[in-house]
DNA sequence: GACAACTCTGCACGCTCTGCAATAATTCAG
DNA sequence: CTGAATTATTGCAGAGCGTGCAGAGTTGTC
């Protein structure tokens, strides 16, 4: 079986309950007039179980815990693949970053929506990619080696975060239809035009 | 004269007061056991002032308050100068960003330092180059005319940003001796070989 | 010196977030 | 099924950030 337990079960319910009142909320009454507390009446619970869950308000509106690389990805950049082109890696890495999100893809864009109009949110979102973030920094590492120098990793950490953002605001221009990350081969094409546009 | 009167040297001074108070007692008691409280005893000033100079207790770790473009260069950039090749001009827009620090180059290498520790302080950094970055996107509609849809906006932006970033980093690591802005060559040299290795 | 404009300050208040200890619910072993 | 172990929920107390307001003190202008 799939081995969830009630607990386990009853736990990610709670935490969709969460943010799904938090986008609720702030759908009606704009965010900054949404309080934890009246997310926690929302949900019939208490405050202090919101911190159970979340570290911070903002977390609710993102919907993130732990959003985790595709382990197979990651694994597969580290070393050196898919294509053994870097910039060709980093958008297959990012295309699979954005085509697993933890809650599910509704919750993902509404997040987005949200975020747009606060761009607090979306560096909190950069924030909490920050554990990606160092998850990238240690992928980086690996896939550079000796040629790894500190301001390497963060280069590259910053735009694949770039990368990611970039493609979210096409997918939003384009009318929110479709894949999120369907757009990311043009970002990368325009990219490359103002790096290299001789090419 | 230079039109200062007491009342703007007041108010700089001030500032300034602040800001090296937060580091120096962010540099004895790590800045998490920093409280805003502590900073305005330090000072010899009431906690609400504090907050009529800053909005947040992390600007006052980054001793931003407006950290303006350089005019000239701004503008030549929104033109399609200095040179036409966009990233070039973007280098050359970064360089003169980094070389004009609002409160001096000391205090501008400080907030680096401390920021490392605390990476949602960079965040905030980026945050507060908010209106830096809105007015990178203007500047970058205005040089990309007709051809500047969002997703590009956001994406030199970000890039923008992380040069600025990587360059801290690419200093630090090479022991924070001379000027910042003498490492964005290699860093920009380190982007294109990522993006464009073949050139 | 008088009036306007700006600044500082204390106070009250709302909100976010943490630590702690008691209580309740789930799981598991026998 | 039952008791013990594990884990979740909760209230409470409290620190800290940040804001609005109104009065008192400064600075600038004429």
């Amino acid at each position: 079986m799939e081995a969830e337990g009630l607990r386990a079960r009853k736990k990610r319910a709670r935490l969709e309950a969460f943010v799904d009142a938090t986008h609720r909320l702030a759908a009606e009454q704009g965010l900054d007039r949404v309080t934890v507390e009246a997310i926690c009446a929302e949900v019939g619970v208490s405050v202090r179980t919101f911190f159970n869950y979340f570290e911070s308000k903002d977390d609710a509106v993102l919907g993130m815990e732990h959003w985790r690389l595709d382990q197979a990805a990651a694994e597969a950049f580290a070393t050196g693949g898919p294509t053994g082109d870097l910039l060709a890696d980093m958008q297959a890495l990012t295309t699979s970053a954005l085509d697993h999100p933890p809650l599910g893809k509704e919750r993902m864009e509404r997040a987005f929506e949200l975020a747009k109009g606060h761009p607090e949110l979306m560096l909190r979102a950069y924030t909490h990619v920050q554990g990606l973030h160092d998850e990238i920094g240690a992928l980086v590492r690996r896939r550079l080696g000796d040629a790894a120098d500190e301001s390497a990793v963060a280069l590259i950490g910053t735009l694949l975060l770039g990368l990611a953002h970039a493609t979210f605001v096409r997918w939003d221009t384009a009318g929110g239809s479709g894949d999120v990350q369907d757009h990311l081969p043009s970002v990368v094409a325009d990219l490359t035009a103002i790096v290299a546009p001789r090419t």
